[in-house]
DNA sequence: AAGGAGTGTGTAATCGATTGACTAGCCCCT
DNA sequence: AGGGGCTAGTCAATCGATTACACACTCCTT
């Protein structure tokens, strides 16, 4: 910067404020510093710029695993958004790890980024508090943490849930099993209780399964369950949904005829699935656009509401 | 940092020296100073540190669509390889746009990342010249440019598509279409080139269609060739092939009956598609490891060599 | 002609760390 | 007692920007 203000005759104030906009220099200076600075090749050090200014232009965003497509399409929403309004967004991936998770809120507060979107490895408000203790905005993504005291965007399928549950026990199932999220994410207990509550007794205990959103597990559930007689399984999340099928597959069941099977989160690919998958799909991109928004009103002062979307039910041949 | 010098009732200087490990502070300071720091929750600012040190930790990634799960893959494992070694890494989504692609590459810059890795989103060496100009450690990952001169990590697909050429021929395909990526990419033209020259004059042109590694280009492809009357199609690109399977079940054709499928690249739902695909698999964690440890080494200061690594034919039922 | 308003620039403090140069204190030796 | 050799710690410059304040100048007003 000493640089481009030597080269164009002014100081580094004044190169500063060309810059950044300022209605002080005359036009006649103003073509001079541009000048420089591209002769130069002069491009300013954010870091230095962001240790002046307290602001770097940058939103966090910690998700649980950027190898579900769930959370990558959220991502990518994130990001679009988020560019579209000047700011840049850096992902760190918890691997649905917790002390993963905290290490890179750390990580990211420490770099100071203005504000954070959090998708919650498991529901301990712990991290949450400790985020919002230390005056950075943050916002809460597809699950929320016990007394969240930030703004959350999710989306609520409790409705979609109990279209499927009338769905399934108007198709003569008695025997359902449900591969269901881990007990300590809130998106995990939440539609395993919207769906118990649709379908009241008929579910039994022994027909639900907690899978850990990946799929092995849902691999492993499947096998569980299928041994238990189930005659359909709802996967509570697209990639156990996944390991059901393989697994289903691998044991030569034939779906829907055998077992009908239902999935949590919407693919491209699971209408070429044999058969097309049923599933319940969640706005993604909805969703990340709402919370970059959210996150960057709280950035602007602003006191944002929570936003609750819906998922839908949208039927194809496995149930 | 003050804070906690004068809470240890020492100087900043010898807070940065517990801080970063010196031999120098006695165990009775660095105690104190350390009992200091949790007392008052400090954390030191990464900005202010990377500014002075000139060293971020960080590596940036720019890949081409992070939708895309082959990259998403890489991404993971870049990222898992940068962290076992310290290092944070920050991705940039390029959307297969070289425009995005160049802000995103120049907004790594100006944040000091200290190296860069880059899926090239064209074989258009500018860029890549003005990062490397520019000093900075420069690995390109998947595809590279035209005279690149920086190492490069990619998996050669030749050997696989040899043999897949050889096993659509011998089913008596005559009729073979090429759903290719971008021509201005060199994972686009190299696929295609191999697949070609293993086809020799069997391939006629009229049944090459290019597309732009996304899933509407695939369909769109797979409609053409169709009404050329191919008999089998190959997908450069899993995204592409699954827009082709979606048009194929559009359009009523049956898989492999009517018409042969094979995509580049492997994915965990193929095998349970109508039929099994079958795929030219791509070694995607070892391709983000290698990347990320031959930037690594870049940084170092030490030269690392190219890494070739190889894709292979996985057959399943659709052709 | 003096004083005031309004512009355009420059000077220097500042953000929060790191680190080379220096100093104070201690021990030991002659 | 004085000096040499260590150590543990302090001082202050530095990284590369931003910006409050001061200054110089022009142009008007009275």
């Amino acid at each position: 910067m000493r640089d481009v203000a030597q080269h164009a005759g002014v100081s580094t104030a004044t190169v500063s404020r060309v810059l950044n906009g300022h209605a002080a220099p005359t036009q006649a200076t103003r073509t001079r510093v541009l000048a420089a600075i591209d002769e130069l090749g002069y491009r300013p050090n954010a870091l230095a710029r962001s240790l002046r200014t307290t602001s770097t232009k940058t939103l966090g965003l910690v998700i649980s695993d950027l190898l579900n497509p769930f959370f990558a399409e959220i991502a990518r929403a994130v990001e679009d958004e988020a560019r579209s309004h000047g700011y840049c967004v850096v992902i760190g991936n918890a691997d649905e790890n917790a002390e993963q998770e905290a290490t890179y809120v750390r990580t990211l507060l420490d770099r100071r980024v203005d504000g954070l979107l959090l998708c919650p490895a498991t529901d301990d408000p712990s991290l949450v508090r400790e985020v919002v203790a230390g005056g950075v905005p943050l916002v809460l993504l597809d699950r929320t943490v016990r007394g969240a005291t930030c703004p959350v965007v999710r989306a609520d399928g409790a409705d979609a849930l109990t279209q499927l549950a009338r769905r399934l026990v108007g198709a003569g199932h008695t025997r359902i099993g449900v591969i269901a999220g881990p007990a300590d994410t809130s998106t995990g207990r939440e539609r395993l209780d919207a769906f118990a509550a649709a379908l009241g007794p008929l579910l039994s205990q022994d027909l639900v399964v907690h899978g850990d959103f990946r799929q092995d597990s849902g691999s492993q559930a499947a096998a569980v369950l299928v041994e238990r007689n189930a005659t359909a399984l709802v996967a509570m999340d697209n990639l156990m949904g996944l390991g059901a099928l393989a697994e289903l597959r691998r044991a030569g069941l034939r779906v829907p005829d055998d077992v009908a099977v239902a999935v949590y989160d919407d693919q491209p690919w699971f209408p070429l699935v044999d058969p097309p998958v049923t599933v319940i799909a969640q706005p993604t991109v909805e969703m990340g656009r709402a919370a970059a928004r959210s996150l960057l009103a709280l950035v602007n002062g602003d006191q944002p509401e929570d936003v609750h979307l819906s998922a839908r039910l949208v039927v194809r041949a496995s149930c």
